[in-house]
DNA sequence: TAATAAAGTTAGGCTTACCTAAAACATAAA
DNA sequence: TTTATGTTTTAGGTAAGCCTAACTTTATTA
């Protein structure tokens, strides 16, 4: 199994069981996120197909088969075990682990699985908030909604991002809004659909698209 | 740089300044080592003469640059952290660490290697008893010399070793030979030149060709 | 329904890092 | 000094993973 064949599997993976509005992905979309041209995905797809690991008819949509899932899933886990490590262990922030983990992701031995779980003490959720399979590929499933989602005067906690990149993570931390802050939707501006947050005795006002990328379980 | 690259110019390294008797490689032990063929060896080369890593004439040595020896000792620390890494932290022996760290080694982040070099203390000697180079590319040096070449009544201490293959390590740690034994060669044997070694109230016959690859520093 | 736009596919090419087979060169032995 | 042996180089070829350009199919809109 290359690197590239298990970054088309992991991302296949997460288009198609991870996003909020979960469908398979196509040839374009998929060379969006890869940054490849969808000639070369077709290329790619030819081959993860005479390998059994996605199982898609011509012009059709692409689905993993339960052998690509598997790969898709232990690439996933082995990602934000790192990116726990890095977190955790390495004094890193959580802006900076994602890209480090797509090299780490690719480290073939299942005795450092095993044991980088264990010194980690089995963490079930990575530093974004995304849950981390177990060794069985087993994945928690939460009830987590969008902060979008949310009505004026609720109150919720921060459980997770939707995007990954190191500029949000960045702003949203300069905001504080971290993992597990609790906070109350003050208001919501009917003009430009921007939310006021009341927490830590601060009030902080957020976007629109911000409160579109956070993920937060209502308390 | 490529993984390939980064391996060609590590081994080129370990041949011209890390084995015993200090030479220059050619193309064919190179080939032998790396595991491919010297047509192979030849390609790359010219890529890496051309990027001024390595400077040879037609049917010479091969030696590195300046250039081509910073990114060999980068790699070889890099290669070295982790092995530390995987044996203090992970709790792997040291038989098992090497295959993991060549694949580790290869890892690109500044920031990791600093942090994984923090998190370990510092560390000056990696599991197998190599020396790390620091952050500027230094590396300590030790009059280390072979256990082969150590007088009958003599008092050691083990530091090292040279081979570093699974099965030798396995074998010798079997024999409860490790890294800071402290021993004393209690006899050749004239006739097939093994050793019998005294410590730890215990008494091991050992192979000339264990002794030729075990450093040792005289007490 | 027909025209247009978007998505997917095919053909042909490129680079990296390998390979085999054969030729050129260097070194050691006769 | 000639011959044999081993080493290095060259020539030509392969597979993976990407590319551009052209073409086909599907989806959207007029
Ligand atoms: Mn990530
Ligand atoms: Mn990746
Ligand atoms: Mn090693
Ligand atoms: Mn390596």
């Amino acid at each position: 199994m290359s690197f590239a064949e298990e970054n088309y599997l992991k991302v296949l993976y997460q288009l198609s069981y991870e996003r909020v509005d979960r469908k398979d992905a196509g040839t374009s979309e998929l060379a969006l996120i890869l940054k490849v041209k969808p000639a070369s995905v077709n290329d790619m797809l030819k081959k993860l197909k005479e390998k059994k690991y996605v199982d898609n008819k011509k012009y059709g949509k692409i689905s993993l088969t339960k052998k690509g899932k598997e790969v898709a899933i232990n690439v996933l886990r082995k990602h934000r075990l790192w990116e726990t490590f890095l977190y955790e262990k390495l004094d890193f922030n959580w802006a900076e682990v994602h890209d480090v983990a797509e090299q780490l992701e690719h480290i073939q031995s299942k005795k450092l699985v095993k044991k980088l779980d264990k010194f980690l003490s089995f963490p079930r959720f990575d530093p974004h908030g995304d849950p981390i399979p177990n060794e069985k590929g087993e994945i928690v499933k939460t009830n987590r909604v969008l902060l979008s989602s949310i009505k004026k005067g609720d109150f919720f906690r921060v459980v997770g991002v939707k995007d990954l990149s190191s500029d949000f993570l960045q702003y949203i931390d300069d905001l504080k809004i971290r993992i597990n802050s609790e906070i109350i939707l003050e208001d919501i501006q009917e003009f430009d659909k921007t939310r006021l947050l009341y927490f830590n005795e601060n009030k902080v006002r957020i976007s629109k698209e911000v409160s579109d990328c956070i993920f937060v379980l209502p308390l």
